[in-house]
DNA sequence: TTGATTTACATGCCACAGCATATACTGTAG
DNA sequence: CTACAGTATATGCTGTGGCATGTAAATCAA
């Protein structure tokens, strides 16, 4: 019976579900504050948030960065550029495909959701974990996504 | 500059990026395998799942596991239901409420499941990550679940 | 160039979650 | 026993994602 002093056997379905229980709740937490003060909600913050880092990023980026659906995006991009956040210019060099920018509004709007974002995102995390833990945790996920998304791994079809 | 050498300063925000993305890819990933052998999602596994190891319990119970809705949850009952793997018993002590169990059939496409959702899971950390990394973020996502879960953040309203 | 293939995106249909509400039941005060 | 607040779940409406398909544009073969 070694190995069992941390409590932590190593047992990927207990790590898979604490990892899917964390993302949950802190999702939930921050869709809820972002959505009381600014309207939107975590899935959206991080669309914004990538085409102000990314300007000029097509349809298939986005979906390829949060590995979620082309047509999802494609309408999640809808909705966005309904509310005036986000114009899909013409793409000079590919007629198919639009280059996607913010609007200054969509850029107001991404850098006020980034305060409340981080401001409440560091308080669920320091309430619970130190420095060094979160950084921990945080260089093995990082190494885990590189590895996953090397791989391309759990890429959905549309 | 120091604390920068292993490239992680435990800024929340990255922490919270990968801890999503790595839960989609391999939530996603997870999702294709078991619903090319066994027709169900993960969803719907981790709902099996914890009906083996929990029988008898209630909606709330599941909702409140898994921070989901309380509708959600009985609408996902109904389908499992539905598909005659779980049945919904009179509860003797609350008849507003019902006691869940598995069927004969819920029972072995749980534990065929299982088998299929550990060897993927298993596969995909192998891959990426040393027993002794997986260990670690375990370790602190158990407790920042833990923290999460003491504070009720992040429960769904319905 | 023309026709076939591939790519990039949009759209339609379905499944599912959130939220609000309805319904049925329980417990409590009187 | 009755009225009422509270609880447990079910249900309806809406928003969003997955997947399949449609469509236009680019690329390739000959």
């Amino acid at each position: 019976m070694a190995c069992k002093s941390s409590g932590s056997a190593a047992d990927p379905r207990a790590f898979f579900a604490d990892l899917v229980r964390c993302e949950t709740r802190l999702y939930n937490a921050l869709n809820d504050r972002l959505r009381e003060r600014h309207g939107i909600v975590t899935s959206q913050f991080e669309l914004l948030r990538y085409l102000r880092e990314h300007p000029g990023s097509r349809v298939a980026d986005l979906a390829a960065e949060f590995a979620i659906g082309i047509g999802a995006t494609s309408k999640g991009i809808d909705r966005l550029e309904r509310h005036g956040w986000v114009a899909r210019q013409p793409n000079p060099a590919d007629r198919r495909s639009s280059l996607l920018t913010l609007t200054d509004d969509g850029a107001r709007l991404s850098d006020a959701a980034e305060r409340t974002f981080t401001e409440r995102l560091t308080e669920l995390l320091g309430g619970a974990l130190s420095r060094p833990q979160t950084s921990a945790a945080a260089q093995v996920l990082s190494l885990l996504r590189t590895a996953l998304e090397r791989e391309g791994v759990g890429i959905p079809t549309g």
